[in-house]
DNA sequence: TGAGGGCTCTGCAACGATGCAGACATAGTG
DNA sequence: CACTATGTCTGCATCGTTGCAGAGCCCTCA
């Protein structure tokens, strides 16, 4: 079962532990004769180095953990893509561990049998941890955050400028004349506070226009899936004056939202536009097409990999509040207009 | 940076670090009253074990890896996520890799500087390293294949019947009456094993019905994303006799398809009805929704950890050919129906 | 010829944890 | 009271690797 180690290696080629370590790794000099023989017996022997001692030995693991509420949302997959692209560019792998955003399984993280200590640093994604609690527990791994708003500054974070964003949002809506524009996803309590934000920039676009926020249009939802999308729509639908806009608060909301209206019969963007977050794939190829804020994808998992690697290296830089550029994608939920299908 | 070890704690108690080590671990009886001391030693320094040091003496690391070719494909994301949660049923979490579907990159798995040798096994989804070259690399660590048809059996590998789940798709188009049925995912060459397979369940079932295939029918494409999928329906759409059917080879072609459908004005399904393969979320809420081959993914991934962990355990017992069932979910891409939006 | 300097190569200790065998003290037994 | 059984606790060796210091050896040059 167990390999050959480097003392079988040793003893078959007749030199030291030393040497053969040496020669596996390309450090101090060796003779071509000795070299020579030493990978013989390596090859012979197929020897492959444990990786757990060396790691024991060099105090490192090479390897981070990446936390995410749900693997399957899109958002996340194709975050995680990036940071793992992103982390083996500097020669590190990548745990992924999902939550299902229970706080649970999140606080689990940072107990004392928890795993993370065999990680040189941690990217996490949390729903329902607070960044108080994450500072009680002394956690001796770097970590970095993402997407959720801290507002205490303990932690490095990445995110996007979510309530300039929400607001370009609702403003795009609210240019193109629509006068009832509805927002899908606030969550108006204390582990909500990204979506919160969203709400935010939903008003304030409305402020810069004069126009009066009807609150019955903002519909709450516990989780950002396609399902949520769909009952909240259904609801909207359901009000006496229903809505000829709708700002999601991601890209799954919209498409189960923009599927209640398709079946409900109503032209989607003809009579309610839709906007949504996240610039999933996915977007670019429903019927219709989903205009959407596009967080910058790589540049989040670029970021978030370099100052969690700046960490581990020990420089003791204050906590970054790192916002990372967004932009709006025009497709046909809102104008209509059909773009080039991509090729 | 280095926490304390069970040095500084067993310093601090001021008794052996065997007894630390024992009372962090529940072992061997201590007394109440020394257990209370060394708990409040192991409190006041915050004591976390290096699981890095107990990998290697105890020579496992409680770790797989998954590798897949592309985590934000859906199929995988749902798949990765089905096979986390198996894992961490038996105590284990998983490390996620993707290939790209680049050959170098899944070779690089099997050479000497791999970090394979971290993990006590592999699920490995290969989409072009063959079985030979596989079992050529005399791996150490226990590997179980997902998905990927493998002729010789020189692994344990985990998969739906690919002939059957094409031909019944098949079949369910010929059913509904429409006669020039394509094709859309075909891979002619070494590589392409599985669909390969898929294509010989579509012509079955051509045979079944005593019809013939039209060759021009069938699209081959070298990946299985969306923009293939359009790409080979735009190619379809400019035969002189156009298909009035389609069974694309996995979800995403079938959405890519669709949507090319769609902007051309043509009606799903009344003028072209429309299969996927993988019963991936999305396809529950595109517009239309999507009739699906699926997979049960959980038992994928339950047999798949399941098996790698007898064969981590040692169970030395011959490579399994591991059959997973599937079924035939219709939806409105072929017969129109409406079936409840799940709320 | 002998000191000094490179070049190879080696052995010991250590990373932080656990397995094992045994030391010591106390309790139980005839 | 001697002897064994039991219950606690300890120290040493070890997992497989690498850092460090130094041992030989050969060559050069004064």
């Amino acid at each position: 079962m167990a390999g050959p180690t480097l003392r079988d290696v040793a003893k078959r080629a007749n030199v030291s532990i030393r040497t053969v370590s040496n020669v596996v790794n390309g450090y101090a000099p060796v003779s071509d004769e000795l070299r020579a023989r030493v990978q013989a017996a390596l090859d012979e022997l197929d020897y492959r180095p444990n990786l757990i001692a060396r790691n024991l030995k060099q105090g490192r693991s090479g390897m981070i953990a990446l936390v995410v509420p749900e693997l399957d949302v899109p958002y996340f997959a194709e975050l995680a893509r990036e940071v793992i692209t992103a982390a083996r560019a500097r020669g590190y792998v990548v745990m992924v561990d999902q939550t299902d955003g229970d706080g649970e399984r999140e606080r689990e993280l940072l107990g004392r049998d928890s795993r993370a200590t065999m990680f040189d640093g941690l990217l996490l994604s949390p729903l329902s941890v607070s960044a108080e609690e994450l500072r009680a527990r002394g956690n001796r791994v770097p970590i970095v955050l993402l997407g959720e708003h801290i507002f205490n500054g303990s932690f490095h974070h990445v995110a996007i400028d979510n309530v300039a964003a929400a607001r370009e949002a609702t403003a795009h809506l609210l240019g193109l004349g629509r006068r009832r524009v509805a927002a899908i996803g606030d969550q108006p309590y204390a582990t909500g506070e990204t979506a919160q934000l969203r709400t935010s920039g939903y008003r304030q676009a409305h402020v810069r226009e004069g126009l009066e926020v009807d609150e019955r249009l903002i519909v709450p939802t516990p989780r950002f899936h396609r399902r949520q999308g769909a009952a909240a729509m259904e609801q909207l639908l359901a009000l006496p004056e229903p809505p000829d806009a709708v700002f999601c608060y991601n890209d799954l909301l919209a498409l189960g939202a923009m599927r209640v209206l398709t079946r409900a019969g109503l032209r989607v963007p003809d009579d309610v536009a839709v906007v949504g977050m996240d610039d999933i794939e996915e977007g670019q190829y429903s019927t219709p097409s989903l205009t959407t804020i596009a967080p910058d994808k790589k540049e989040i998992a670029r970021m978030a990999v370099d100052v969690l690697m700046e960490s581990i290296s020990g420089a003791a830089r204050p906590p970054a509040e790192i916002v990372v550029p967004h932009r709006l994608i025009v497709r046909e939920s809102t104008t209509g207009q059909v773009p080039a299908i991509p090729s």
